[in-house]
DNA sequence: TTGCCATTCGTCATAAGCTGACATAATTTG
DNA sequence: CAAATTATGTCAGCTTATGACGAATGGCAA
């Protein structure tokens, strides 16, 4: 995920890694505000570099593209929920499991509503980006998939559900964000995802009694 | 959907139709061929151009961009499908309608399997076409939403149900694509696909009952 | 047949995204 | 401080994609 060791948790206080933490964090900034300023297509690369001060080479050096300047904020989303994911008692239902990855998102996203309201203000003008903004949702589906196949007992490759079950979860995270963009911060990511997971309550429930059922039939 | 009036009903017989089909036609066979001998990336929109006999710029006449040009027998099956869910008996139920569809995209799939094998091992080959693909099953979506939308008689833009129920059949579409591809042919796309709808089972037998609650209290 | 009109196509020019190669400058390390 | 490592700048080039304009082609009516 992402470019190098950016979370890489031993003290990294070099000048080095100050720098580039810097001009990463410049070059994002300064794109997103350029985007909403001028629009995205209407801000080339260089504009970008030559607002921060640095070669349009440079940018390249840090993301893969002009795009995914726009899911490093996903990408750093995504990575704490997986990490809670991977802490949380493996006797918890799945469904309950889910919920608290679902809260961790929701909090992320209120509490910096401006940003992620102001991406999704980005991605919703351009059709090239929503689809853009549909491969970073779907990197989601990675990060549940694990949790599901712990409580199905069963390899994603083999089992179908698993895949189907994560790709549900992740659908309902979709709609949400769509939900939350369109009424404009008037309802809070935390109702909205909330109200999109109850849809699949009964696929949680048959799941898990099913899996009961192996587990001890 | 597409560019223009590919699939209009009345004759078009002139041969200037005519010849635009044709042109449509080679430049898609052709970009399928050389993306398969020679890989996605290593072949260029002139390569495509020269081979059929047109100007590059004539390529991006006929499609968006060098992608969608994989996508187009893609757009053809929705269009088909999206013609059975809206002639199909109202009295039937959410499940049955949505096997009905079902039947008729492994219908397809299955019978130009070497066409469709050969855009999937395309698409495997380069994560941008994975994503690409992404998008092109996510228009299934608006496929989905008017069948469902009718059942659960709601308005998607107020009921979330409908959005993620008809995203969980594109998911379950999805994993069934993704397996069917992995499997190289083993087996028909009919079992993928029946074998990953059932999962959502659970969650069309509730959400029938509650409609039907809601109908019949 | 002739001539007009709309559509289609080729050509040219150009912007913008992206990449490899190499040199230079900055930082770290010994 | 010197050497090794790493970040950055520069430059050259390819490819995708689009606008503008004129030429060719097919359709159609006098």
């Amino acid at each position: 995920m992402g470019t190098g060791p950016r979370c890489i948790k031993r003290p990294e206080v070099g000048l080095r890694e100050y720098k580039r933490d810097r001009t990463r964090r410049e070059l994002r900034e300064t794109a997103v505000r350029l985007f909403a300023q001028n629009g995205y297509h209407e801000t080339t690369v260089d504009d970008i570099a030559i607002a921060v001060g640095v070669s349009p080479r440079t940018f390249y050096r840090y993301f893969p593209n002009k795009e995914e300047v726009l899911f490093d904020a996903s990408t750093d989303v995504r990575a704490r929920v997986a990490e809670v994911l991977s802490d949380i008692d493996p006797a918890t239902s799945l469904a309950d499991a889910i919920a608290e990855a679902v809260v961790e998102v929701a909090a992320t996203y209120d509490s910096n509503a401006e940003l992620f309201q102001q991406l999704a203000r980005i991605m919703g003008a351009s059709p090239e980006l929503r689809s853009a903004g549909l491969e970073d949702l779907h990197r989601w589906e990675a990060v549940y998939v694990p949790i599901v196949g712990r409580h199905l007992k069963g390899d994603p490759e083999t089992d179908a559900t698993i895949g189907v079950l994560a790709g549900a979860i992740v659908s309902a995270q979709r709609i949400a964000h769509d939900r939350w963009m369109a009424s404009d911060q008037r309802q809070s990511m935390a109702s909205h995802l909330k109200e999109s997971l109850a849809v699949l309550e009964p696929l949680f429930v048959a799941i898990e009694s099913a899996s009961r059922t192996r587990r001890a039939p």
